[in-house]
DNA sequence: CGGCAATACTG
DNA sequence: CAGTAT
DNA sequence: GCCG
């Protein structure tokens, strides 16, 4: 199946997620979500959550004077911190230097730069000058830059202890000093820097390779965004998340995840399927490809000059992203997360056989739970099913347990007919340890079985009482079942079962289109589409004449006898299945 | 601004 | 046909 | 909501 679909995939719907931090402003002006083109006209992403600021305390900063540790802190976010320090009454110094007669207030260093490479600039820098280090450290606080945003946020100094490192500094200063004082002293295991920028630590040139990295993007069109990182830059990406593990985990800040993007991604992904649950499945989709492009972004986002190296990420998008970062949190997801109705439609779009419109007319009429439907309202037999496996369609399976349910499948189409192949599609061929259903499609050699075998193949499921519920069954020119299983085991669940047999020609287009992921197939159908070609379920079509986008001429089917040979005939690269996981 | 994958089933 | 599904 |  298309692993996105829906929320299936994702958590459940939740009474009310966990509250990241409380914010000082929780404005709803956007609890609902704002359909309309008018509204402000388009802001220069950044500086929405400063706009309100109230005319008094307006010098929070109070003559203080900050330096910005260049180090991983990209100019543009820099440039917009320094810019509001200044703002707010601060001062900002250029240089970091030990006898300074301006006295620093702050030095401000990223949130992610690790300690110990805070610790080896400064070794670089100020070797062995261990009492001017304290010296400076006694009249300056090094904090974290996130402690800086949430001061402007909250328009005044707010507690640093979380984000204020200089007592693990001054500590380090010391050991050091000591060790210098030993006779015996280790070399440093670096050569100083005689440069005079502080710090330019040499493991930390990202931004050379985050270009080489988006110019290695092979050039595809739309297909673009269906190919992965290089794997060559594997090593240095995952060298470097290992050191921004280390980082001092600043208020709220730290996701743990394996993307250094976690955080933004999981927002985006909130609103994503609100949109889509809505019924806006462009914006929705849109939403896909930015979150799309961010995941396969290898570095932590913290401001403009990165965002606008990703593909499929506007200015509104950008806004968020930059609320996110500042932030921590999304005002409009918040809103959305928090209003009755939008709830509502989240739990009645994810029942099979609801979509928007009906959850829409349910939500109007004033239900808001499974049990309102249940009473009064009026079900399909397919939203019946929906209904009375609610939950268990939410869970996922294991690969293992895909695996048992296709093994008893296989086992009574052999008890009919031999000679069939079979191929689990779905979420389960792109690799993922845990699926939401089974889509397992099979065929005959032969060129006829693949007709004849599914109704005695699911009057015989049934027989053995595997199948409990059937959404339905088709002879058309590929005979589908969608259908409820559960395995014999005790304690088993109901799953979703498709089965799917087109005939042996048809196979690898088939497997293509069933082993999504959606965004995927979507995609590379997009891209046919504009090779004047047409891929579907059933082929790969050429010289396809499209009026006004209404297919006119059918064109003519290729032979495809492997997913391999549809990738060649589009002139693409061959994806394994795990690389169309998007 | 228009287009955004391409089909199949239900009622 | 609209709505939902993949 | 983004792209051409």
């Amino acid at each position: 199946m298309y692993t996105q679909r829906k929320l299936r995939t994702s958590k459940r719907i939740a009474p009310a997620e966990p509250k990241k931090k409380e914010q000082a402003e929780d404005t709803d002006e956007d609890a609902t979500l704002n359909h309309s083109p008018k509204k402000k006209p388009r802001e220069v992403p950044s500086k929405k959550t400063f706009d309100k600021s109230q005319p008094d305390d307006k010098d929070i900063f109070n003559g203080k004077t900050v330096y910005f540790v260049p180090v991983e802190i990209p100019q543009a976010r820099r440039n917009l911190l320094a810019r509001r320090v200044e703002e707010f009454g601060g001062k900002v110094a250029d240089e970091l230097h030990l006898g300074g007669k301006t006295p620093l207030d702050y030095i401000v260093v990223d949130d992610r730069v690790a300690l110990d490479t805070i610790c080896r600039a400064m070794d670089n820098n100020f070797h062995d000058n261990f009492e001017k280090m304290l010296q400076l450290l006694d009249k300056a606080s090094v904090v974290r830059a996130q402690w800086l945003s949430q001061c402007l946020l909250e328009r005044k100094i707010v507690d640093d202890s979380e984000a204020n490192i200089n007592e693990f500094l001054k500590n380090h200063i010391r050991a050091m000093a000591n060790k210098a004082d030993q006779p015996s002293r280790s070399p440093l295991p670096f050569s100083p820097l005689r440069d005079s920028s502080p710090s330019r630590d040499e493991s930390y040139h990202s931004d050379d390779d985050r270009k080489s990295y988006v110019s290695n993007f092979s050039d595809l069109g739309d297909m673009e965004d269906l190919h992965d990182v290089p794997g060559s830059q594997g090593d240095v990406d995952a060298a470097k998340l290992q050191k921004s593990n280390f980082f001092l985990s600043p208020a709220g800040g730290s996701r743990s995840g394996t993307n250094p993007n976690a955080h933004i991604i999981e927002q985006l992904e909130e609103m994503m399927k609100t949109y889509r649950n809505m019924g806006d499945e462009f914006r929705g989709y849109a939403y896909a490809r930015a979150i799309s492009a961010i995941r396969k972004f290898p570095d932590p986002i913290l401001g403009m000059e990165q965002i606008k190296q990703l593909k499929n990420v506007g200015p509104r998008i950008a806004s968020h992203i930059v609320e996110i970062v500042e932030t921590g949190h999304m005002e409009k997801k918040d809103g959305a997360e928090s209003n009755e109705a939008t709830k509502a439609m989240n739990l009645f779009v994810n029942m099979h056989g609801v979509g928007t419109k009906t959850a829409q007319k349910w939500v109007q009429m004033g239900y808001r739970t499974l049990d309102d439907l249940k009473e009064k309202v009026k079900l399909t037999p397919e939203q019946a099913v929906g209904l009375k496996y609610y939950d268990e369609f939410q869970e996922k399976m294991t690969r293992r347990e895909v695996e048992e349910i296709v093994r008893i499948v296989e086992d009574t189409v052999d008890s009919i007919r031999s000679g069939f192949i079979f191929k689990v599609c779905g979420s389960y061929l792109r690799g993922r340890e845990m699926c939401g259903d089974v889509d397992l499609l099979m065929t005959h050699s032969d060129g006829h079985s693949h007709n004849t075998i599914l109704k005695p193949l699911v009057g015989k499921l049934h027989e053995m009482g595997f199948l409990t519920d059937d959404l339905w069954l088709t002879e058309g020119r590929h005979k589908k079942y969608f259908g409820v299983c559960k395995l014999f085991k005790e304690g088993s669940k109901h799953r979703r079962l498709d089965i799917i047999i087109p005939p042996y020609n048809e196979w690898a287009t088939c497997v293509l289109g069933w082993s999504g992921s959606m965004y995927f197939v979507r995609s590379i159908r997009d891209y046919a589409h504009k090779k004047g070609m047409s891929l579907t379920d059933y082929s790969l079509n050429i010289n396809v004449v499209r009026v006004n986008g209404e297919k006119v001429n059918e064109g003519i089917p290729l032979e495809t006898p492997t997913e391999e040979s549809i990738f060649e005939a589009l002139g693409l690269p061959y994806l394994r299945p795990e690389e169309r996981d998007h």
